[in-house]
DNA sequence: ATAATAATGGTCAAAAATGGTCAGGGATTA
DNA sequence: TAATCCCTGACCATTTTTGACCATTATTAT
């Protein structure tokens, strides 16, 4: 019985199902630079279970290595993927992002707002944008809860800093 | 047996109903700004029961859309979708403020923010980043907790843009 | 007029159709 | 042989689709 993705071709002979599933996806946004798939007709293209086109998603198509995923579920739902192009400096994120643990306090969050701007990846309009994001208004301080969610969004900020569309 | 709205163009392709359905108001919309339809007649266009209308407008033609809805039962009822001129510059940052109670989900944020864009009071990198600041990634906490958080962070951002004005 | 009846549209909850997460076991590699 | 990577399945979350039942308005019969 055949399992496993055979009959597509011995130039991925020897990889995994993974590293197929993967080398599929990218020939197709070689050209097209945007696919949209159906998560379960491609585990079934490959024989495997639908969790793992998750797999090969977080693992392969992460934003560092240049793709955007988005998804939607229900009738008709969708898992489309992207490649963006990344920035020269992503260095300076990626340092920020380390800088940063799960915890962020309101003090360190301007100064990461402020080497952005001076790093040009930000305008001043984009400061003041993102600083008021920050600190929101009448949140109640004095709670590690704001400064988990201070991390959060601030990381999620530095990582839509990475690619232009 | 023709399904589901075939024969209305394969632009749709892979889209669900709603979603075609969405797309055919918005079309007639781009040129007339108000339409009557009658529920049925629209359900049997596309094939669908008669409440499938009903969950296409409350999902996406809402105010927060910019859309007004208003309909008639009875004999020679309608439903008539008109989509109103958002308001300009503090007017609409206001009326925004206001539509946010003190929760706001991650749906009606996206919906915000694609306003803001629309009337020119943000560029499209600045709604990139608006977004990104909304939807934090991995945040696992309670969900209340997200909503009111998310309600504060765009409360803020749209009091920045007004004293910007 | 009034009361039935027909013609509309509205609500809501269940079912169906997707995709997501996570933890464990197996396979591969250093 | 320990660490890492891959694969699987049980369970979860979200969005769409459907249908039974309800509400309102217009028309028709009495």
């Amino acid at each position: 019985m055949v399992k496993n993705g055979q009959g597509l071709g011995d130039i991925m002979a020897g990889k995994n199902i993974s590293d197929m599933i993967e080398h599929y996806l990218k020939k197709i946004l070689a050209e097209d630079e945007k696919i949209e798939i159906s998560r379960s007709q491609i585990a079934n293209l490959f024989n495997v279970v639908p969790s793992q086109i998750n797999y090969v998603i977080n693992t392969r198509f992460t934003i560092q290595n240049g793709y955007l995923v988005e998804s939607k579920r229900g009738g008709g739902g969708y898992i489309r993927i992207e490649k963006v192009n990344l920035l020269d400096d992503v260095d300076v994120l990626d340092t920020l992002i380390e800088m940063i643990g799960n915890q962020l306090s309101l003090r360190d969050s301007e100064t990461i707002v402020k080497t952005l701007y001076n790093s040009g990846l930000i305008s001043k309009r984009e400061a003041n944008i993102i600083l008021a994001a920050l600190i929101p208004d009448e949140v109640d301080s004095n709670n590690d809860l704001i400064d988990i969610f201070r991390a959060n969004i601030m990381i999620s900020i530095l990582n839509h800093l990475r690619y232009e569309k």
